[in-house]
RNA sequence: UGUCCCAUGGUGUAAUUGGCAACACGUCUGUUUUUGGUACAGAAGAGUUUAGGUUCGAAACCUAAUGGGACAACCA
């Protein structure tokens, strides 16, 4: 990866106590003024907007510090993991609009030397080969209000330990038969400090590795190393981790003291910040796996999902991500940020790229019964009145046109700007036309509308002056192309989802997060392809579907336009 | 009935580290507009969880209370 490509944005970051914390090691000159983070995943799932937010930061951290940031994949559990989320990461980062250093980093890479650490832990007699179970080391965890108890095994010399554990590293054990920990205190108020574990046995093959280990390092006695070895200058995380933080430093000082060759070697520092929550939607991958294991969503790419590929489909750009990771800020308390937030960010961000087109998503057909049957001509509309440079297109204009149902109404109130019996609105880019009548089914449903137009107030060359108040997009109805158009709402219709005591998160499910209907829309989108962005004029913002064609247009809504009619009533 | 962390408008963050609380989103008014969008102008909304203390002066420092969170996976 090419690193001077990593700044195809510069957009500024808001500052936050991570970078007072970085100043202060800079001033002190900790790591000759090098700034490496890295972003550590474990691709056991995919990336959503929490993991983008840590992403926004680890990168832009690198690049405010003139730093680094690495990728890497914290692939020490062979059992969850899986090259299919090795892939879709770094397919996502990358789409984020990020370079990581150099190569990708694998955990597994380091495989070696952590072995070779966990030797010298055994040597120094600060780790020991336990033969117990899962169960029985539980039992003598303590709790947080009470201290544990020593293993029978804490006290095994040196040469046994050392045995044991070439053994459980050669194959001679079962998966889970024994286990190295470290020797620490078994009294210690952290938990994390009573004899922690650091391998276990598991014979399962790893999706890098292969067949080569049997015993894999638990998270605490890698991550550390993994940063140390990669000189990692701060090994920013997520709060929960605070805990393990004197463990992490543990870890990290024995190695110092037993390794001559790391010796001078800073150690890197950890500092950790508060997750990133949305209100009406949950963020753990377990649950996010749970919703399209069960079919709830159509895959990790739902348009309805917060994951970062879910996002793409649904039309947000890495831009708008982006913006949004920084207005969120970074701090080190729990909150829960309002998803308006995010969707004010991309509709920023479409309002000023996209092109606007006619389409009418729930459509009543107009007839303009003074306009020549069979005459057809073209009309010019602005594509983007926020950009000159985008232009215009033609549109084709008839007799026939369909409308939004929801711009006609038979009895309105005086505020209401747009059609009814007797009153005169124009046409976007078109004509005005006054409604003469309609004509309804026995189930009193409107079938068709009908009006007449002005021919003297075509847009551009009218002559008209008067005041002509309410406007509508339309499209021809002997020109108009049909498409799918799925409308998306929240996926939970509770604002926390996940933080119900006698509640499952599903039990919030949203029957109606998504709804789709037959769309009648303009010629010029016939050849849209997948991820193609545009407004729908006085509608939202849309995006082609991935599974869209020629043949069988679909667009995703990414967020509906601002709607202060819908409001008011 | 432990240890640690956190507490600022509805929401998310600021406040140059002790000098009369700012920004964004949201909400509400207007103006412009061939999008009830955008843009622009403006408004409401917190006196900083509470109670003590230190200080000429506290959102900031100290103590306690209250509320929230983290911690007892051979997960990360």
């Amino acid at each position: 990866m090419n690193k001077d490509s990593n700044d195809n944005h510069s957009e500024e970051v808001k500052s936050n106590f991570i970078h007072l914390e970085i100043d202060k090691d800079l001033e002190e000159n900790k790591n000759g003024g090098a700034v490496l983070t890295r972003f550590p995943p474990e691709p056991n799932g995919y990336l959503h907007i929490g993991h983008a937010k840590s992403i926004c930061l680890n990168f832009s951290l690198a690049q405010k510090y003139g730093g680094g940031c690495n990728l890497r994949f914290d692939d020490t559990n062979p059992v969850k993991e899986d090259v299919e989320y090795v892939d879709s990461i770094q397919e996502d980062v990358k789409w984020l609009g990020f370079n990581w250093e150099k190569e990708v980093k694998f955990a597994s890479d380091y495989f070696d030397q952590f072995y070779a650490w966990a030797l010298l832990l055994i040597k120094a007699g600060k780790a020991y080969v336990d033969d117990q179970n899962a169960d029985e080391i539980a039992k003598q965890k303590g709790t947080p209000t009470e201290p544990g108890t020593e293993s029978p095994f804490r006290n095994r010399s040196v040469e046994e330990n050392l045995d044991l554990f070439e053994r459980m590293k050669a194959g001679e054990f079962p998966t889970g038969a024994k286990v190295l920990r470290a020797k620490i205190d078994m009294s210690s108020p952290n938990m994390h400090l009573r004899d922690p574990y650091m391998y276990r046995i598991i014979h399962q093959a790893h999706h890098r590795t292969g067949d080569k280990w049997c015993i894999y390092p638990i998270y605490d006695f890698a991550h550390g190393q993994e940063d140390f070895i990669e000189g990692i200058t701060h090994s920013i995380c997520t709060l929960e981790f605070k805990v393990h933080r004197p463990l992490y430093d543990w870890f990290l000082d024995q190695i110092r003291e037993a390794d001559e060759n790391w010796k001078a070697k800073v150690r890197p520092r950890q500092i950790e910040f508060a997750r990133l929550n949305l209100n009406y939607t949950v963020m753990s991958k377990r649950k996010l796996l749970e919703l399209v294991q069960k079919d709830i969503v159509e895959g990790w790419d739902d348009p309805r999902m917060p994951t970062v590929s879910g996002l793409r489909r649904r039309g947000y750009t890495p831009e708008s991500i982006r913006n949004f990771a920084d207005k969120v800020g970074v701090t080190n308390r729990d909150s829960i940020t309002d998803v308006a937030l995010l969707e004010s960010c991309i509709r920023e961000d479409l309002n000023k790229k996209v092109a606007r087109v006619n389409a009418v998503i729930d459509p009543l057909k107009l007839i303009i019964t003074n306009y020549p049957e069979d005459q057809e001509e073209w009309v010019e509309l602005i594509n983007n009145p926020e950009d000159e440079s985008m232009g215009s297109r033609k549109l084709p204009f008839s007799r026939e046109v369909y409308i939004e149902r929801d711009d006609f109404m038979e009895d309105a109130p005086k505020k209401f700007f747009r059609l009814t019996v007797g009153k005169e609105l124009r046409l976007k880019g078109a004509y005005a036309i006054t409604c003469t009548g309609i004509k309804k089914n026995e189930e009193g449903v409107i079938e068709e509308i009908y009006a007449t137009y002005d021919p003297e107030t075509k847009s551009g060359a009218t002559t008209v002056t008067r005041k002509i108040k309410g406007v509508i997009h339309w499209v021809s109805a002997k020109h108009a192309v049909d498409a799918e158009v799925k409308l998306y709402d929240r996926l939970y219709n509770h604002e926390a989802p996940a933080a119900q005591k006698d509640a499952d998160h599903l039990d919030f499910i949203n029957p109606d997060s998504l709804q789709v209907v037959r769309a009648k829309v303009e010629p010029s989108l016939k050849d849209a392809k997948a991820l193609d962005k545009f407004q729908f004029q006085r509608i939202g913002y849309f995006c082609v579907d991935k599974d869209s064609s020629s043949d069988k247009l679909i667009f995703n809504r990414t967020v509906a336009l601002k709607d202060s009619w819908s409001k008011k009533k």
